[in-house]
DNA sequence: TCTACAGTTGACGTTAACGTCAACGTATGA
DNA sequence: TCATACGTTGACGTTAACGTCAACTGTAGA
């Protein structure tokens, strides 16, 4: 007379399902169970099943932002652990300071490699062009012309 | 009483063996025989060594230039293959120009990519440089600032 | 009892471009 | 003749982040 939601719900505030988990936040469940392999994540178990904790939700919130600024697996778990360590806060802020900055200059320096490409690619399309531009006219055409040849000798 | 350059060189001109060629573009053995496996080089054979001809060595220049912008060896041999048919010139050009503005594309939204990341890794950054500075002096220098201290209340 | 559905643990597959052996052949100069 | 250098062909290893399958287990409703 107290406990329900909605069919099959018996989740308490604040856990969630591997799948609840995975929907909310559009991973698969196989990524969940990965990162967990991986150190990321520890959820407890009900049973074999997987329960995870507000905590949890919080941490993966916190590997999915750190997936989208380009951050490894491994360079995640790193920070993560030491937020775990929980001593120390400012150790752990200056070392999660510094890996934001290793990012920001591995991420520049691909910046620059891409625009080192993109430039030699420029001169390769403006060659091409040249060239082109520089053929007989193309085959498709060529009923098209014979067509206007026929108009213009008439 | 005619044939010698140095010591052991056999190579007629315009051809070279494979570690000629692997010094001189700077790249390994295993890679030729590599880009061979993946049908990007043809080279012929002495015996069973492998004899690199100028044309080989054009093609791999090709390669390289290739793969410096940023393309697989999948797309370079299917340019290279294009011009091996030798026909029809125009759809070659073409079709090569059109992998090369695909390439342009792929790099630019890659870049684009990146400095959504930046941005995100510029507003941590931000973010922890502010945390930092709010909190109590790093431990490292708790002695010098006692010695401060010290003079200071001298 | 049968059926669905959700979840679990392995374990192998994927992709790219080589690296790294292992085991062997060949030519050459001292 | 031995050492040395250069070359060859397999074939497995590497890296990252999961995908895909197979084979079960457990629960709940009809």
């Amino acid at each position: 007379m107290s406990d329900m939601s909605s069919s099959s719900d018996k989740s308490r505030l604040g856990s969630y399902t591997i799948s609840q988990l995975s929907r909310e936040f559009d991973v698969t469940p196989r990524a969940l169970r990965f990162y967990e392999d991986k150190g990321l994540l520890s959820p407890g178990r009900n049973g074999q099943n997987r329960v995870y904790s507000n905590r949890d939700r919080a941490r993966l919130k916190l590997v999915l932002s750190g997936r989208k600024v380009g951050f490894s697996l491994n360079d995640i778990r790193e920070m993560l652990d030491l937020y775990d360590l929980g001593d120390n806060q400012r150790a752990q802020l200056r070392a999660t300071y510094k890996k934001y900055n290793q990012q920001i200059e591995a991420l520049e320096q691909q910046r620059l490699e891409i625009d080192e490409a993109l430039k030699e690619l420029h001169k390769g399309v403006d060659w091409l062009e040249k060239k082109l531009s520089r053929m007989d006219p193309p085959e498709e055409d060529a009923v098209t012309i014979r067509a206007y040849d026929k108009v213009a000798r008439s």
